[in-house]
Formats: structure tokens, C-alpha cells, sequence
DNA sequence: GCGACAG
DNA sequence: ATCTTGTCGC
């Protein structure tokens, strides 16, 4: 599995990634997360353009432990297109992972998995390049649609596409907007909601993936030194 | 045709 | 993703 440059070969490495077999994973405990991040610089209009500067971070954590950083500095391959994040992100985030040296149990991303115009959004491309698990978390839906779930924290409700179930509501904190959980690579959303659960602490989001942007944004804000790379 | 559209 | 403005709450 590979990331292709161009528009047609991605659109067919996601239908082959739709189909792709791939064996379902269970986590251990204690889970060690990885998490990955990539923040472009300052400024950018619309969807930005193919050369953008780019800071990947990746880092992994068990309970509350830091266990490693790598902080990569690079250049967006393409503009960002909904249903082609992988042109635009896909290397920096792999390259990121890769530069971390100890390997995750999973990898949490900001992107999607089965809820994708050809069902094989960024977080089930990026674990099937890196052949690890993967759980994507984000805002909000890209297509998948279902009513938002109860207010109490840890309440969850189906996103389906056609009737199949791609994606989950997640009630991360009680009283504020619920995150979407993606499962990806080897993963359900059973599996991706306990995932994502066991990695929140204080807020919305999980720990991994907040400390990931908060690295990123202090490479690219030069306060923390990163290596060439992407 | 027009708007929406993970980041 | 990034920017801007405004509002609410600790």
C-alpha cells in the first residue's frame, strides 16, 4: 500500500482499500497510543496548494507517560479536496509515525475511515500503509448522517451511509459537542469508541492527538526543533 | 447548475 | 487545516 500523487490512482488504491481483508484487532491494557498530527503555516487560503509548509508530529503515550516525539518539518503534497485528505496529508503523517522509532499499539489521526464517498477515508489508508491499527476522530461527519446521542457522557449513536453503520457519535465530555469515531485500519466501532474512551482525559478530544497538535504547533511556531523530512 | 465538503 | 469576531464562564 502506497500514497499515489495523482487523483485517479488514489481514487483507485481507496476501492481496493474498501474491499481490502483485513483481521480485526483488540487492544491490550495498558494500551500504548500513538497519535499523529500534521498543522500547515499560517495564512493559507481555502484549501491551500500543493508545496504548503507542513510540521508532522507524531508521539506516543501510555497512561499519562510520554514515551516518544518525532517532529517533522515538509511541504503539503497537494491542495486539501474532501475525499482525497490522503494527496495532501498522507506522506507527512506516515513519515511522522515512521520517524517515531518505537511503534505504537495504534495510531489515533484527525480523518476519517469508512465514512468516505469509496468508504476508505485517511485513517483506514494510513494504517494500511503503516500496517498498524488505526482509529480516526473528528468534528464532524464527512458523509455519514445519524442523530447526535444523549447528553451524558460516554453516550453514543450510529453514522450510517446507506444503511450500514461507518462511524460513531461520541459524547466525549457532558454538555458539549460529541466527536465523531472512525474505526480504520483493524479496527470496528466498538473497538474504535473503547479506543478513544480509554484515551480522553479532561477534554473533548483524546490526549494523544491533543498533545500531537499542541508539538506541531510549536515546530512550526520555531520553538521546538524539527527534522527535514516529507 | 449550485452548494456542501474529513483537514 | 487557518482566520476573525464575539460571548460566556472560571
Amino acid at each position: 500500500m502506497w500514497w499515489p500523487d495523482a487523483v485517479e490512482d488514489l481514487v483507485a488504491v481507496q476501492q481496493r482499500l474498501a474491499v481490502e481483508n483485513m483481521e480485526f484487532w483488540r487492544p491490550p491494557d495498558p494500551v500504548t497510543f500513538g497519535a499523529c498530527w500534521v498543522c500547515f503555516e499560517r495564512g493559507l487560503t481555502g484549501r491551500g496548494a500543493p508545496g504548503d509548509r507542513a510540521w508532522a508530529v507524531a508521539i506516543s503515550m501510555r497512561h499519562r507517560e510520554l514515551l516518544a516525539t518525532a517532529v517533522l518539518a515538509g511541504a503539503a503534497e497537494g491542495a486539501y479536496q474532501p475525499g482525497l485528505m490522503a494527496l495532501r496529508e498522507g506522506p507527512l503523517l506516515e513519515g511522522s509515525v515512521r520517524a517515531l522509532g518505537s511503534t505504537p499499539d495504534l495510531v489515533l489521526v484527525n480523518a476519517t475511515g469508512r465514512d468516505h464517498p469509496r468508504r476508505a477515508g485517511l485513517a483506514l489508508h494510513l494504517g494500511a500503509v503503516l500496517d498498524l491499527p488505526t482509529v480516526g476522530v473528528t468534528h464532524r461527519p464527512l458523509i455519514a448522517e445519524g442523530r447526535l446521542p444523549g447528553a451524558t457522557r460516554g453516550a453514543t449513536s450510529p453514522l450510517a451511509i446507506d444503511g450500514d453503520v461507518v462511524a460513531a457519535w461520541l459524547r466525549s465530555r457532558a454538555g458539549v459537542r460529541p466527536v465523531v469515531v472512525h474505526p480504520g485500519w483493524r479496527t470496528d466501532v466498538e473497538t474504535a469508541v473503547e479506543l478513544v474512551g480509554r484515551s480522553l482525559e479532561c477534554a473533548r478530544t483524546p490526549e494523544p492527538l491533543r498533545r500531537a497538535r499542541r508539538l506541531a504547533r510549536l515546530a512550526r511556531a520555531g520553538l521546538v526543533p524539527a527534522k527535514r523530512g516529507g
